[in-house]
DNA sequence: AGCATAACCGGACTTTACCCCGCTTAGTGG
DNA sequence: CCACTAAGCGGGGTAAAGTCCGGTTATGCT
């Protein structure tokens, strides 16, 4: 799917149009999130609901997960905006190795306050899309990783194998249910091994 | 899904036919799925190339992945196989820590391997299925990480996070065209990473 | 303003995973 | 050998994702 690239005034600028109902298909889809959950959001739902028709449905989200991922972006701007420009430890100012603990904290917390939509937003078919959830987080700790001093070591991997460390249990490993039941003490001990874990990568 | 135990003699034990059957279904998703790929491999044709019903296909799979993972399982076992009681350092007999990379290694190339079953057998609604892939990696992952001194931690999540970052980057964030496109390489870096990441979190 | 064109819109259509339920058959105990 | 029962079987039915294309509308240019 090639999405519509917003650089202003430039040829093939969204069309007012279309980021109008972008934007309504996003609140809707929003509402119907609250209200049914996130599996009963169905496609033709949401074109109903909307007043909108199908095509335009998935001319602007190109799939269903695409629904979650805009949705889940929405939430990851003001997210990343506490990461670059927030205060310490998670803003600038602090050492890069608090900074990193920080961040996966604030992250399994991000993660499992959106769990349903992070869930949704995978899709089976494409690995983790771009301009979208992973990536960001990615790059983050690909840059902590380049102030924190290391021996030698391929830090681009490393960021994607830390990426998964932090991601993968809150999105494939760890059941509905199992979460449902005991979110908070989920989070916490999520966080704790995060931290934990950078630790024992991070020392001398 | 609840499986039919495999319990000898006991109650509900799985009917010959459906023996016959579950061995003939795989057989045949075998070859589709070297035939067409995998995602070529729908469910109506595999019950009708199988000569069977689609309600077959489905109850002795509960679901899409569900054929995948069965699928997986088998490569799985003989793979456990080599791990269990094969020569080391794969295979006891050498260090912990030596295992755990050289099982890491040996991981990596089995999912490259099969990397295409692997993402098809991931459910977007269900995590990781029971009684499946990861269970296993990441039972092992824990066993030998029990036989390296640590100081404290918590090993069992410490175990689950390394699974993911051993399986992560190959199911979730490289897309199929990276892979096909250098896959020698990314395997190569992949397993001299997780040799690294191991090195790092397990020394004293 | 008027025109040309590129996006966009809607909704019918196709494909596919998955459900249901009446019928059949494999296993068991007498 | 026979009945009995639970498991298994088949394939038509449903719902939801994703595609297509003829008609419509916004936007830039003259």
């Amino acid at each position: 799917m090639d999405w519509p690239v917003m650089t202003w005034g430039a040829p093939h600028a969204e069309r007012a149009d279309a980021v109008r109902n972008r934007l309504h298909l996003l609140a809707t889809a929003r509402e119907m999130l609250a209200e049914l959950g996130a599996d009963r959001l169905t496609m033709d739902a949401l074109a109903e609901r909307s007043g909108l028709g199908k095509g335009t449905v998935f001319r602007r989200f190109g799939t269903r997960a695409g629904i979650f991922q805009a949705l889940l972006d929405d939430g990851e701007r003001a997210f990343q905006e506490q990461v670059l420009s927030g205060p310490p430890p998670l803003g600038p100012g602090a050492a890069p190795l608090e900074r990193l603990i920080a961040y996966g904290r604030a992250r399994v917390g991000f993660l499992m306050e959106h769990r349903e939509i992070a869930r949704a937003a995978l899709d089976g078919r494409q690995p983790i899309p771009a301009g979208s959830q992973t990536p960001l987080s990615q790059m983050h700790i690909r840059m902590l990783l380049g102030q924190i001093h290391l021996g030698p070591a391929n830090l681009d991997i490393l960021a994607v194998q830390l990426t998964a460390a932090l991601d993968g249990p809150l999105l494939l490993y760890l059941s509905a249910a199992d979460l449902r039941h005991a979110a908070p003490q989920a989070e916490q001990r999520l966080a704790q091994s995060w931290q934990d874990l950078v630790q024992r990568v991070c020392r001398p």
